[in-house]
DNA sequence: GCCGTCAATATCGTCCTACGATTTCATCTG
DNA sequence: CAGATGAAATCGTAGGACGATATTGACGGC
């Protein structure tokens, strides 16, 4: 509906990127060299260039001078700040969703499903498949258009991608059920009930990060 | 403390056009020709791309494909939004740098004294600047790094370019007066006050935003 | 053997040119 | 005057060039 008719180079550079850090392709930390990548991905300098500075922009490279660009690495502080910010804005989703009463029940029903086929098989792709189903769906039925640009959901991915050596099969499943809590309590309509999902989905994370090893915020 | 020791030409161009928005250099909706931007800025083509892709992540300049970039124009709607996820986000920041009881009380003196100077002039330069170190101060005093990032305010910049035409100087004056009242509650550490106060202002803003004619967001 | 100096190398930042792709716009035709 | 048409403007991408800077490794002094 809102996508450009033709989707140029740098878009399709910065979302192979993206997707790469989300598959694993990618590790937080890792130095990109603009030769190297240029070849990988068959485009040139300008394209990749641009791509980058896009990139950047969203907090999930950063550039130095003469240095090069490299994937981000969040320290377990930078982490904190981000789900406080994250908590915030998943919050006003979540409180928009339920107040609008929209029948968008098919939506949040088809990150339900999602949800459900991760049950199933608990491989880390699929689990990757619901986080973005939920969140598109979450901001569908909130329906603020600005709440989607704002949100860093890549720069959480980037969080992912640190944490998922620790992360048990557990945890995940745990968290899936966040998703599903937050999912039914917006569809119900029930904004208090809502906010406190997303409040224990966010306290439960928290928890999570405190736990973690040093390695997974400094580690080289 | 954080910045890099030596800035880009890309940063610099960025640079320039966001102040040239808050200075009316450049208007929202306007075409930005990249030959003409080149000449102008005295830089290279490349530079000039990698800069407008920056910017057209943070939703400033909108680019489509062949037919080259503008400033982005917000609609009514797209402004509704847009405060509604900036009160979300000041509000944290509100209610984080009023827990913190940091003795920052010397940087909110900072904005205070901006403030009293603008009540002397009434230019709208200085209004510019007041607001520009009452959010710089109160990120500081909040001390999460994400918020700054994260929080659209540059956007913000664009409403605020729209709607200069149609604001009266009491309703400016009225603005600054909210930012203090935000920052005295900060500074006093009362975060139910601050929380208030923050929806004060928002609630002024979005009634001025319902007043405003239509030409403010659909004019040509 | 350790540390500072210095040259060699790798990489980046910026500018430049080139050319196909697409839109825009003025002109022509009926 | 509507629609076709062709020229001009502008953009998207590729790729080369060269100075600037960081990194690396060799060298020599202690």
């Amino acid at each position: 509906m809102n996508a450009p008719a033709t989707i140029g180079t740098t878009e399709k550079v910065a979302d192979a990127i993206r997707s790469g850090i989300r598959t694993g392709q990618f590790v937080p930390g890792q130095h990109l060299v603009e030769a190297e990548l240029t070849l990988r991905l068959g485009i040139s300098r300008s394209s990749l260039r641009e791509a980058l500075r896009h990139l950047s922009g969203d907090g999930i490279v950063a550039i130095h001078r003469y240095r090069g660009a490299h994937i981000n690495r969040l320290t377990r502080r930078e982490v904190r700040d981000l789900l406080e910010v994250l908590e915030q804005l998943v919050t006003l989703a979540a409180r928009l969703g339920a107040a609008s009463g929209h029948a968008n029940r098919s939506l949040m029903d088809a990150a339900l499903e999602a949800a459900r086929r991760h049950d199933a098989d608990g491989d880390h792709r699929t689990y990757i498949a619901v986080r973005q189903a939920f969140y598109d769906c979450l901001f569908e039925v909130a329906g603020n258009q600005e709440l989607p640009r704002v949100t860093p959901l890549r720069r959480a991915d980037l969080f992912r991608a640190q944490i998922r050596p620790y992360q048990t099969r557990e945890q995940q499943d745990s968290h899936t059920e966040g998703y599903r809590a937050i999912a039914q309590t917006v569809n119900a309509g029930d904004v208090e009930a809502a906010e406190a999902a997303v409040a224990a989905l966010f306290a439960q994370t928290r928890e999570m990060v405190d736990v973690l090893p040093d390695m997974a915020f400094e580690g080289d």
